[in-house]
DNA sequence: ACAGGCTCTGACCGATCGGTCAGCTAGCGT
DNA sequence: ACGCTAGCTGACCGATCGGTCAGAGCCTGT
């Protein structure tokens, strides 16, 4: 693996549990095992590694999300949760960044392309629900999922049998999102 | 209002919007209209200011939780949600601060304290459920409405009329730890 | 043998961080 | 009038931050 790769891997894991703020270049640079100078030959800047380290997973997200544009859910919604769900969980580290640091991250050009695509998505259920209640459920279902995910170590359970708790999630979302029907 | 009550509502603010790290004491200085000294004369250290800020939020989690300890739910189940939706209600900011950067906070005593109490009611949970799918309700419930609570003005929906709020929130629980029953 | 580019490095920069300290000021008990 | 204390301040400290820069080492094409 290539040293800019590595690097890449290992600010996204650095940045989604201590935090953006809270990780030096210097911590990186030691955990990879070059220089700080070296971390700033692959990237220019912190905020460049930072988008390095999230833009695919924003990239995967609005592929995902684009199917919603101007329609409903109606007869595709398990497949759009199957997609929703595994975009979670293969992007779960990035997810975890911006559910957690995104409104704190705001002016980085890669956190607000992510915090539109979540508006857009926070639109879309707000648009195509009845009720306050419904409106909440699209929250605790999105929110709940990543929350979940990311502290799963926390909570007793590992994330290790990935096909368990990609059919649980599925269930449970589909449960949450039961009211939000064909529009 | 004292200054020191000021700093300590501020600091909150900014610790749970921008992240610990990344709120200096000299930005929490400049908010309250005051000097950086002023600050570090009511609070020994950024972390003492940390610990008065989130500190009572986690003597009240401690209450809420206490009834768990070595017992089920029960018929006590409904007034035990109650009781804890309404402290996410009134300690939103604390919870937000904690389920976001808990795990980076590590070492910080009352972070310590407050992941003790988390574990414990995690533990509960995992205790009380008979697979895997029980388990991630809890986590999804707890995750899901902390995080739906702290982030609503971004999907649209204001958090003022709390009593309408509070109702769909335990629905919405109650919904999700259904399968976890008497014990 | 040589030149050029890629990777990486240490020395260094200004800015900002959390924190210390001596001292100023206003109010209050005596 | 006096001293004491609480509240607050600016000057200052060492450490660390993100970032710059000149150059060393190495591989490859000619």
């Amino acid at each position: 693996m290539s040293t800019q790769e590595e690097l890449r891997i290992i600010a996204l894991a650095e940045f989604a549990s201590a935090g953006y703020s809270a990780t030096s270049l210097q911590r990186i640079a030691e955990l990879a095992g070059v220089s700080k100078s070296s971390v700033l030959y692959h990237f220019a800047s912190k905020e460049h590694l930072l988008e390095a380290a999230i833009g695919p997973a924003i990239d995967r997200m609005e592929a995902v999300l684009a199917p919603l544009e101007g329609t409903g859910l109606g007869h595709e919604r398990r497949a759009f949760l199957e997609g929703f769900v595994d975009f979670l969980l293969e992007y779960r580290l990035e997810v975890n960044m911006f559910i957690n640091q995104g409104s704190s991250l705001v002016d980085v050009p890669v956190i607000e392309r992510a915090n539109t695509v979540v508006a857009h998505l926070a639109e879309f259920f707000s648009r195509n629900s009845q009720s306050l209640e419904e409106n909440m459920r699209f929250g605790i279902a999105l929110g709940g999922a990543a929350y979940m995910l990311c502290t799963a170590h926390a909570l007793g359970l590992d994330v290790t049998p990935a096909d368990e708790i990609r059919a649980a999630l599925i269930t449970i979302m589909n449960e949450l999102l039961a009211p939000v029907s064909t529009s």
